[in-house]
DNA sequence: CGCCAGCGCATTAGTGCGCTGGCGGTGCGCTAAT
């Protein structure tokens, strides 16, 4: 046994405070390496039990815990979980903009006296310098951050408060971090590794072969075709279940067209009043609505066990997205579906979602702004007639290249060393032309596990890095045999699976997968790419590095 | 990047073609008007 003392520690704690009676796999290796104050980075699919993980550990650690998620409402659920049970050493409050200033001295003051042991707490009230001081004085023993992904998938230019997460940490004393998420790829990882400044983290990852749930493609030549798919699926399946679709229109839509068609259905979008969301998610959850249409905002939180099947009428943005939807299906154990019904004009959407190029002038226009004296945002967006979102996207491009830092108070800086600001902004665009590539990449990757004739588990488990070995038997392309077929003829490929290989023009990059006479290689600078074999062999384009 | 609505235009009869421009996801926290 290795590292035995733990175990009895931490399943006593499960038993006693949370009524847990045992410990999952992939629950216990990373509650160790938080005991040991060590940083961490967890991937696993499955809602149950990832809270856990943090909420075990921070029982037996001195100091109290900050959890830092994404969405109030979320918070609010499991804030209601840990003090339903009653126990004064678990006991959660938040401080975010819900609650009253002095609803908010309070809470930050229950912790202090010790009465609460979790503070729940959103990156933009961590923002503020006060607060952080705040935070700091409580001594916190641990930090959390849950849905980690998300530092990646909107920090660029969404929530830019997610991307100072790192230094708001180092702000409140920096205790030990955990980081705790459904789904991230190697690049994702980096990402969140990146940015939270994470030390040597342990990185955890577990669960990604979901037995339980059958993976399905129909490519789908034009709408009607599509229709008819999802209409049969619907006629053999129990429910409930999740229509996943691109844009907020085609949610009420197709909630229209399928209620007429003798499928009752409701939609849920995030550009509902607040309330009627509220009300949309409490029907799904009571088994009340039993077809939900949605775009991604119906996503996090959703932590109902019996969601029979996962529907995609769309095609993600990246197998990241995808793989934390369709984890919702099937958390019960039971068999469940997920199927993705794709377009190739689908692509067009995600195109436009990855956003329009930086324009040199205004960056360049900004950095010499910034050179004028520390600034805030709203003076720089008056200096410079930005918006307030495009601003926030150049900041951050700025930040990347050293030309601008958080100074005092909410002012902005240009540190010292800074680059000229033409210089500025020429780096600035070539970080943004990385980080595009990386997302067009991930696009990629999703049209590619798409049109494979591989078995679907083994090319998204390829694409998280991990090795499955042989065919999952519950996909469609193991079903039909074609897996069997591809992987029988599969040749011996010149590099090893997860071989460090370099490339003339690409640079640096790991060997992720070969399918028939294809190979992918993830390339730390443009993300993931499609290589012919036998063009890589004759041409001698890859080396071991 | 692709879609769709709206428009102009050519027309010999009610429609059909082609162009253009607008639109498209995710949520925090704040403020101002009720």
């Amino acid at each position: 046994m290795k590292l035995p003392i733990y175990g009895p520690r931490l399943r006593r704690v499960a038993r006693n405070q949370f009524g847990w009676r045992t410990l999952r796999p992939g629950q216990f290796k990373p509650m160790r390496a938080v005991l040991r104050r060590k940083d961490a980075l967890v991937v696993l699919p499955t809602g149950a039990g990832k809270s856990a993980i943090y909420q075990i550990p921070a029982v037996l650690l001195p100091g109290p815990t900050v959890v830092i998620s994404p969405l109030l409402a979320l918070q609010q659920d499991q804030i209601a979980a840990l003090n339903e049970r009653g126990d004064s050493r678990i006991r959660a409050v938040r401080v975010s903009s819900q609650e009253t200033p002095k609803e908010q001295r309070e809470a930050i003051e229950a912790v202090r006296r010790g009465e609460a042991e979790f503070l729940f707490i959103t990156p933009e009230q961590l923002s503020d310098p006060a607060r952080q001081a705040e935070v700091r004085a409580l001594k916190p023993g641990l930090v959390a951050v849950d849905e980690a992904h998300c530092i990646s998938a909107w920090g660029h230019d969404f929530r830019p408060d997610y991307l100072a997460l790192g230094d708001m940490i180092n702000q409140i004393g920096r205790p030990p971090i955990l980081a705790l998420t459904a789904t991230a790829s190697p690049p994702v990882r980096e990402d969140i590794i990146a940015r939270l400044r994470l030390r040597k983290p342990e990185i955890h990852v577990s669960g990604l072969d979901r037995r339980n749930l059958f993976l399905e493609v129909a490519y789908c030549p034009d709408d009607n075709y599509r229709w008819r798919k999802l209409t049969a699926m619907l006629d053999e399946e129990q429910r409930p279940g999740i229509i996943y679709v691109a844009t907020r229109r085609a949610a009420e839509e197709l909630a229209d067209r399928l209620t007429s068609a003798g499928y009752p259905a409701a939609y849920y979008h995030g550009g509902m009043a607040t309330g009627l969301r509220e009300q949309r998610h409490e029907e799904f959850s009571a088994d009340k609505v039993d077809i939900m249409v949605a775009t991604s905002a119906f996503g996090m939180g959703i932590d109902k066990p019996n969601i029979r099947w996962v529907a995609h009428v769309a095609l993600p943005d990246s197998p990241d997205s995808y793989f934390q939807e369709i984890g919702r299906a099937g958390r019960d154990g039971e068999q469940a579906r997920a199927l993705l019904l794709w377009r190739s004009e689908d692509e067009a959407i995600q195109r436009f979602f990855q956003g329009g190029s930086p324009d040199p002038e205004e960056l360049s226009a900004l950095a010499g702004e910034l050179h004028k004296g520390p600034a805030s945002k709203t003076a720089l967006q008056k200096a410079t007639g930005l918006g307030p979102r495009k601003l926030g996207q150049y900041l951050n491009l700025l930040e990347q290249a050293g030309a601008v830092t958080a100074g005092t108070g909410h002012k902005l800086t240009v540190p010292a060393r800074a680059p000229l600001p033409a210089a500025a902004a020429e780096a600035a665009c070539a970080e943004y032309e990385r980080q595009q590539a990386v997302m067009r990449s991930r696009t990629d990757m999703m049209r590619g596990f798409a049109q494979s004739r591989q078995c679907r588990t083994e090319t998204l488990l390829a694409y998280f890095g991990e090795d499955l070995k042989k065919p999952c038997g519950h996909c469609d392309n193991c079903a039909d045999g074609s897996a069997h077929e591809i992987a029988a003829a599969e040749p011996e490929g010149p590099f090893p699976v997860h071989a460090r290989v370099r490339h003339g023009e690409w640079g640096t990059g790991m060997v992720m997968n070969y399918e028939e006479d294809r190979m992918t290689v993830l390339f730390d600078s443009v993300g993931y790419k499609t290589l012919s074999v036998p063009v890589v062999i004759q041409q001698n384009l890859l080396d071991l590095e």
